[in-house]
DNA sequence: ATGGTCGGTGGCCGA
């Protein structure tokens, strides 16, 4: 299959049947698929006027059933979409309960790749369908009640690894990675911890120090690597109400912010903090206390990136109106705007 | 205010 003929002809715009009237006998089973994969992430666009019956075309857009009729328009998007990507960290608390939500807000936002934590569903309960209808291929890594990530992307993703290499903590699914075009994609939901002197605290810093080693041992800080999630730590003062009140405080505690420290040493950066320097910005409100309408919380979700995305990443954004519509999460989304200079 | 509210579960736990 020539792959280049096909983009060639369909860019320029082409009914089905012309298309298949061009390529003669290398339109096959092969071209169908390629066109069904640039209509499933959004960058076909299909027109049908159902044999002329229609004055104007309808948009038709992709779902589970639909099919492409031979005198369907469909004309292929240059990379307009992908001049710059838009990427998102996003604790939902619970996917079944905030998929309307998540809808309304891929709809509204239009991001590009969207990772996901605490989406406490198992695998087979993902709603898969649904993010799809919306224009979205997921990866997801899912448990009974606690924990599990995902990663919702326009593009199809490469390269998945779930959990640890290793198979380290296997049953808690926090980890997920995957890439898109040379991007590394580290999606990490870090545990909470609780309190300084419970077992879950020294989890969590077990848990730090393997993500450190995976992160050393998978990557270098010269790749293209994107760390984001829930990280459950503020990193400095102006990331929470009140540095005295939350000394030596699980998620502002001097071993966790060691962590940091590392990270940073590695060759991350946060990338939040390359456009906003001032403080009472947060990501996270406990419920308990209404710390949203008080302005309350912490700033831990975090979006990490290498040196060589770091100089890409054009804005990094806290979603606070998210937070203000009905039936939020906890946490708000964080989103980031990454130049896309592979072509 | 050592409380409070969510979400998921199953007769309490995690955040």
């Amino acid at each position: 299959m020539d792959l280049n003929k096909i983009r060639g002809l369909v860019k320029a715009g082409v009914t089905v049947s012309e298309l298949s009237n061009q390529l003669g006998a290398e339109f096959h089973q092969a071209t169908v698929s390629q066109l069904y994969q640039w209509w499933r992430s959004n960058r076909l666009v299909v027109e049908r006027t159902w044999g002329g019956i229609l004055d104007e075309p309808e948009l038709v857009g992709y779902t589970d059933s639909s099919c492409l009729l031979p005198d369907d328009r469909i004309q292929l998007q240059t990379q307009i979409a992908v001049e710059t990507l838009k990427i998102a960290t996003w604790n939902v608390n619970s996917i079944r309960i905030r998929l309307p939500l998540i809808l309304s807000w891929l709809s509204e936002q239009q991001p590009d790749i969207v990772c996901l934590q605490e989406t406490k569903v198992e695998d087979h309960q993902f709603p898969e369908q649904e993010l799809r209808e919306a224009g979205y291929n997921a990866v997801f890594s899912g448990q009974k009640s606690y924990n599990g990530v995902a990663i919702l992307s326009r593009f199809p993703l490469k390269e998945v690894q779930h959990g640890f290499q290793d198979g380290w903590d296997s049953e808690n699914k926090r980890l997920l990675m995957a890439s898109h075009e040379g991007i590394h994609i580290v999606n990490v939901y870090v545990p909470q911890g609780q309190t300084e002197d419970s077992p879950k605290f020294e989890y969590k810093l077990q848990f730090l120090q393997k993500l450190l080693s995976e992160l050393s041992s998978r990557f270098t800080a010269a790749d293209p690597v994107i760390v984001l999630g829930d990280i459950n730590i503020a990193p400095e003062a102006r990331d929470v109400v009140s540095a005295e009140a939350m000394q030596n405080k699980v998620s502002f505690h001097p071993r966790e912010h060691r962590f940091i420290e590392q990270l940073r040493e590695w060759g991350l950066q946060d990338a939040y903090r390359r456009f906003h320097q001032e403080g009472g910005k947060y990501s996270w409100w406990d419920f308990r206390t209404r710390g949203f309408e008080r302005n309350e919380g912490m700033r831990i979700d975090h979006i990490w990136v290498t040196e060589s995305l770091a100089e890409l990443c054009e804005a990094c954004d806290i979603d606070f109106d998210n937070r203000s519509q009905p039936k939020p999460s906890d946490h708000a989304p964080v989103i980031c705007r990454v130049k896309n200079d592979i072509r």
